[in-house]
DNA sequence: AATAACTTGCACATCGATGTGCAAGTTATT
DNA sequence: AATAACTTGCACATCGATGTGCAAGTTATT
């Protein structure tokens, strides 16, 4: 048990700090579930805990339920989320969108999950709450964007904020099928979230080419071939 | 037990016909698992029989394990998707794209769960085999496309066919998620493809305003089964 | 009206997964 | 070196779901 009590009991021995290597193992088995759950939603504890290099009894001395673990995956997922999306704004509600993109896209991995759980499955509802800030920001930029005429009025903003969304996750579907490169994924995220917006392909690439924000973005490591485009 | 002996043995009487009741249970069983479980893949057979009408046991005499009843919807999904769009054939690659886009979408509530099967979940590989030829035509339209400079050529073809099969999907989910008017969402599934095939929203909305096919494919009325097979 | 086809409800076996308790081992920290 | 923190393996209880067998009921069809 990993349980640190704060309280402190008088005339008693201070009791010892937690171990290092327990704070490494709860960071592996998030890891892991990640990786798992994203192969399969589904996954079990015992899948989780070998890939995480563990017992699968270990588990319960992180996380009481597996509900638990996956509502801590969730958690923090949203916390990435909005803390990657919150600082951007731009007269530009294309760039802006764009952005939304890419800096969803550097996250690809740890995030993907949680979109998984607030689109799909029963708990819907329930898990999709936390991403609703992010969701109204989307959705507010789609409106500035309608507003000042540069994206495309044939959609009610509300759905078309849904479908930019949806556009962006199958790029990450993409990046996993496909073993897509940092950067490939990067510039594609933008693309198909442009022109989901109604630009057309060329404007997509010129407008990227020519904000600085956008093509600096992509630059963040290239852990894969960081080549260019061919 | 629905199972029809077609041997005739030799010196008895002629078996009995098996029930109507039954057959058109087994269509309900269809239809009840088709609208479960595209609420909750994981839906249970308890659920899909109440939905149904029936006990959990009664399934039983239609289908003997949940893996048939599954695989049954597949099949049905894969059959009723390539037969909606084998016939399409177009000299413009945008109007044949739009196209697979809108016979999609008339045949959304029993396509999902197949594309979903398809997409996601551990048996991934297995099942989006069937879809294969499928995908292989939309592939092909795209190159048709490229080739004759209507579509995008900033992204490889394999990736961008499956980008449209995306957004194509996400269209179904937002259906699903709004509920969606049939009209409606018939023009939205066509705007989304083109878009994600490159064009802006107003060349899209030109080309199918422009395009009696697509326009006429929105009519079909918001009746719902027109009438099954056989 | 007779009969086969079908459905239902119950009991039961089985499976995979979750979650707990505990004793015995390791390992970080003091 | 001592000790608390942690992991492990086992046994066990529980749960929800699948699948079967069977006897007793219904209902379509002849």
């Amino acid at each position: 048990m990993t349980d640190t009590t704060t309280s402190p009991r008088r005339a008693s021995r201070p009791p010892r700090a937690p171990r290092r290597d327990a704070a490494e193992n709860r960071v592996a088995i998030l890891d892991a579930a990640i990786s798992e759950l994203n192969h399969d939603p589904d996954a079990s504890l015992e899948t989780i805990a070998s890939a995480a290099g563990l017992s699968r009894r270990s588990i319960y001395g992180h996380f009481s339920t597996r509900d638990e673990l996956v509502a801590e995956l969730n958690d923090r997922g949203i916390a990435r989320v909005t803390a990657a999306l919150a600082p951007i704004r731009h007269s530009d509600a294309r760039i802006a969108l764009a952005l939304v993109g890419a800096r969803l896209w550097s996250e690809v991995e740890d995030v993907r999950v949680t979109a998984q759980l607030a689109i799909r499955g029963p708990r819907r509802e329930i898990v999709g709450n936390g991403l609703e800030p992010v969701r109204r920001g989307v959705l507010d930029l789609v409106r500035q964007g309608v507003e000042a005429g540069q994206l495309r009025t044939d959609i009610e903003p509300g759905t078309l904020a849904r479908l930019i969304e949806g556009a962006a996750l199958s790029v990450l579907d993409e990046a996993v099928r496909a073993d897509i490169s940092r950067g490939e994924g990067h510039r594609l995220v933008m693309l198909v979230a442009l022109s989901t917006a109604g630009l057309s392909w060329r404007e997509a690439a010129e407008l990227i080419d020519a904000s600085p924000e956008l093509t600096l973005a992509a630059q963040p490591d290239a852990s894969h071939h960081a080549g260019d485009t061919e």
